[in-house]
DNA sequence: CTGTTAGTTCGGTAAATAGCGAACCATAAA
DNA sequence: TTTATGGTTCGCTATTTACCGAACTAACAG
């Protein structure tokens, strides 16, 4: 692998691990298969050998991302090799949605819960707040899933043209 | 502390802790002065006490948090002790931005090396999809700037009417 | 100058986790 | 029926990390 591949995958690994709490060959392997997947998917051995990691580590990290849908994989017929790529981006991103989601469960306890203890203007204030926030959350959940609806409007149209 | 308060901070906890990837005490002493600590902040020692954690790690997640902007302190004349709170959320959402700044470098690093790779077709589609994302967080960023500064007005009208 | 309050720092330990190797299973080919 | 290929599962180990206790500092109080 040449040497900006190489960078371009740490970076991404670094971010991946952070964004989805996931592990660092994890991160590395969703990396590498945004980068290089792209075309014919690697292969579960090609993925053993250019992560430098065990079969039984790359085994299970691939479950792992396939689990949360940010990765998955094709086959061939009469070759019984996997191809794993990463999902499209539309799918990728609908873990935002589903942080979203648990946001604003989240702010919708928290305004449940202050205003049935407001007691004093300092905790109305921070009701005011709540409610500012809930909106602003819609807001990003609305802006989410127009960018993923369009995403998904380019992958069926590149699927067509292929 | 009664039920419905410990119950939400351990939402808030386990949310806290996926978000910002940080320990579970960590992420239950931003829970509660996110509820609690909203109107006179929380000491040190009442930290202690609530959180029946020891001094030791209130203290270094006290500083972890300060150095995140999630929370700060003030302090009264005449008094030593700090009084901890919760940053506003207009600052508290700055993480977010962090993030979102990291994501778009990734995504120009990732353009760049496919503008200089790309070989094949497939990869021309792997283009224009990552063009498509930077546009995507370039709206994210915009609309995390306007809550941010929304936020900021009503914490100055807020500040006023003290 | 001694004691107290408020908080920090440092070294250690128990628990969690990442990744490995070896044994294993399933399918297909010889 | 044996051998090869593609991948999974399980138990282990090395590393990381979270949190603690004890000793410490800084500032003030008596």
């Amino acid at each position: 692998m040449n040497k900006d591949k190489l960078e371009i995958i740490e970076m991404f690994g670094v971010h991946f691990e952070h964004q989805y709490n996931i592990a660092p060959l994890t991160a590395r392997i969703l990396g590498i298969l945004i980068i290089d997947g792209c075309k014919a998917g690697l292969t579960f051995e090609e993925l053993v050998i250019k992560m430098k990691a065990s079969k039984s580590s790359i085994s299970t990290n691939l479950n792992l991302l396939q689990k949360m849908n940010l990765i998955h994989y094709f086959t061939i017929s009469g070759d019984r090799k996997k191809y794993f790529k990463a999902s499209p981006l539309s799918e990728r991103l609908k873990n935002y949605l589903i942080m979203i989601d648990s946001e604003k469960l989240l702010v919708e306890k928290l305004i449940d819960f202050r205003e049935k203890n407001s007691s004093c203007p300092q905790e109305n204030i921070n009701l005011q707040n709540s409610y500012a926030y809930k909106e602003h959350i819609l807001k990003v959940e609305e802006l989410l899933n127009n960018s993923i609806n369009k995403f998904k409007e380019i992958e069926t149209q590149n699927q067509q043209t292929k």
